[in-house]
DNA sequence: TGTTATAGTTCACGCTATGAACCAAATTGC
DNA sequence: GCAATTTGGTTCATAGCGTGAACTATAACA
């Protein structure tokens, strides 16, 4: 797996360079969403995590979103305040409590849905059709990349 | 520019997946390197500026950074306790002060960039010689039209 | 010489996130 | 069966990130 080739200088530039502007690119992207659709950046994430699963708890939420509990109940305080989630009794185990999102939750994670489908078909759309399947393949093999060295960094 | 071809289904999501992977790749990586290095993540993006420019205001990195000057301050309050940089009067206009790195704020910077480097190089290793240029390729039509989206929806 | 613009600081506020202390229900181990 | 421990959640104190408004001091304009 490990391909001893010298990699030139001005490659490794051009691809640390490409990485970043990607990335801010991304991070611009999740602030303006967020602005859209009036949540802070933590409930955004949290709610488009129901799009998975009919019920979360809020021990799932943390383990998911990589926070701490505690923060798990801010955030769930806010979406509930919002009215974009409900919680009842787990009836099988009365520490927890399932979350599940209330109509209007339904509607706005359909809104966020297709708002995020069209930025990515206008991008995609940016692209020759040849160019697209070639793009595909290059990002899976880049992210399998990016995961394997992100296993030998910890 | 636009080519109009329907785009599968399948291969949006396939799209909106490994854009969302490799963005959550990124931000797992800034957030190790913040802990590797000591420092909160305004002041680790503030010190890379000065890869750049030898010298920076406080107005500067405001529109670098793109946050207000008030946080700036803050910022740099942070850097210079450390010891990373240090101010000086601008000889010009009193109103402005100059802030550079010191010796170790320079070191600081430097093990950041060989850090930084050794792990895209790591990237592209894993990588076959023949996919890499395929792959920046592609990464570059992917920025054009990530940003040209971006326009758009101003 | 006043008026206005610019560079920075300070302060109050709100969001993000953590860790510790705590409560209550569930599980265990004898 | 019941004490001890584990687990799911909440609350609180603390710290970083970021904004906007008020303020100071210097510079530029008229």
């Amino acid at each position: 797996m490990d391909y001893t080739v010298e990699i030139p200088e001005y490659q490794l530039k051009q691809f640390q360079e490409l990485i970043l502007k990607l990335f801010q690119c991304c991070q611009e992207r999740m602030q303006y969403q967020c602005e859209r659709f009036g949540l802070p950046d933590a409930e955004f994430r949290c709610l488009m995590l129901f799009g998975e699963e009919r019920y979360l708890t809020a021990k799932g939420i943390s383990l998911k979103m990589n926070v701490v509990k505690s923060r798990v109940s801010k955030i769930i305080e806010g979406l509930l305040k919002k009215k974009l989630v409900q919680r009842i009794k787990d009836p099988e185990d009365s520490r927890v409590s399932l979350l599940s999102l209330t109509p209007e939750g339904n509607k706005k994670l359909n809104d966020i849905n297709e708002f995020s489908n069209d930025i990515h078909y206008q991008v995609l759309m940016q692209m020759a059709p040849d160019q697209r399947k070639a793009a595909l393949t290059n990002l899976d093999i880049l992210k399998a990349s990016m995961e394997a060295v992100k296993e030998m960094m910890v």
